[in-house]
DNA sequence: ACCTGAACACCGTTCAAGT
DNA sequence: ACCTGAACACCGTTCAAGT
């Protein structure tokens, strides 16, 4: 059910922004990995703001099934709270690698606001999911600062490990977070 | 002394690299700006790449500018890192809102190498200050670990900060830290 | 040494024209 | 409904030509 043209579109244009970023997105490439012409896409998007919305949105359903598996798989809550740090992890790791960071730095004035509703959604996925694990560990006003603070920082370990160290230096940051308490440990 | 060609060009690449990030630096209006046509800024840079560079090499003098009066300004490492955050804060806040934050989340591909390397640069002034600090509180390997853990919540602070919730959010996400014990309170 | 207009190959987007 | 070539206004960059 996934081979119609759109599907293709979105696809592709993925893989695309996950190597370029959303401004290395190219319509005349795009859509001539696809078969088309760069026109032929107009009549599936609307414009190139509303098709990196649509891509970032596949971000925040990917990340909201991630959390999910997580949830499922793990009992406890400080069981999930360990297991947070492998998703931003794996986005750093794999061809994947762009995760929504890459969106994120891009800044306001850049990025419609289309995708930037994304963005937030991603943010917003992120946080709520964390400080429901922490809500049944601590009271629920620190849960909400404390989920802030624990995507924030995990959030600028994978920027911070893609600037300079990679994956040694992600694991390592996340692991001094957990010894100073930040992260379960 | 700073009323050079080359220097008005810099002065206002900085302007619109904060305004609209990179990709955001336009030739033409950039040249326009100025008063001159857009293939005479290829007598003083010889490229997009060499310029961008050159605003980023700005930033890293201004980052160790700030935290050179820091030290100055403050008497023990434990207070000198409780005013670090805020220079984050201040470019989040002010119309230097972008610091690098906006170099560093654009990905590896994206941006040239001479760019790639000041943001390098502008990490490890962070981490090597920070590790100064640290190193007179506790030993030597914690305090690398640390410093690095330090920079990259306080940068993942602001980059979550001018996602969604400004510098309210940033506020609280950095007590948080504080609260945890990441960062001396 | 510094500046320039004209041109190059790119980009997102539009539109009239095709099936 | 979907695709297209041609054209639009943009972009970084080059180059021959000016002072």
């Amino acid at each position: 059910m996934s081979n119609t043209t759109r599907e293709k579109i979105l696809s592709t244009a993925r893989t695309q922004v996950q190597a370029h970023g959303y401004d290395g997105l190219n319509f005349r490439d795009l859509a001539a990995t696809i078969g088309i012409r760069a026109p032929s896409l107009y009549h599936h998007f609307p414009s190139k703001a509303a098709l990196g919305a649509a891509v970032a949105r596949r971000y925040c359903e990917d990340v909201q099934a991630a959390l999910d598996a997580i949830s499922q798989e793990h009992d406890t809550p400080r069981a999930c709270l360990l297991a947070y740090p492998g998703i931003f992890r794996k986005a750093l790791d794999g061809d994947n690698r762009i995760c929504l960071a890459s969106f994120l730095s891009a800044q306001s004035d850049d990025v419609p606001e289309e995708v930037q509703t994304e963005i937030r959604e991603f943010i917003n996925i992120n946080v709520t999911w964390l400080a429901g694990k922490l809500s049944q560990l601590e009271p629920e006003t620190i849960a909400m600062r404390r989920a802030d603070a624990i995507y924030a920082a995990v959030a600028g370990a994978q920027l911070t490990a893609r600037g300079l160290g990679g994956l040694p230096r992600y694991d390592g940051i996340i692991a001094s977070y957990r010894a100073v308490g930040l992260l379960p440990a």
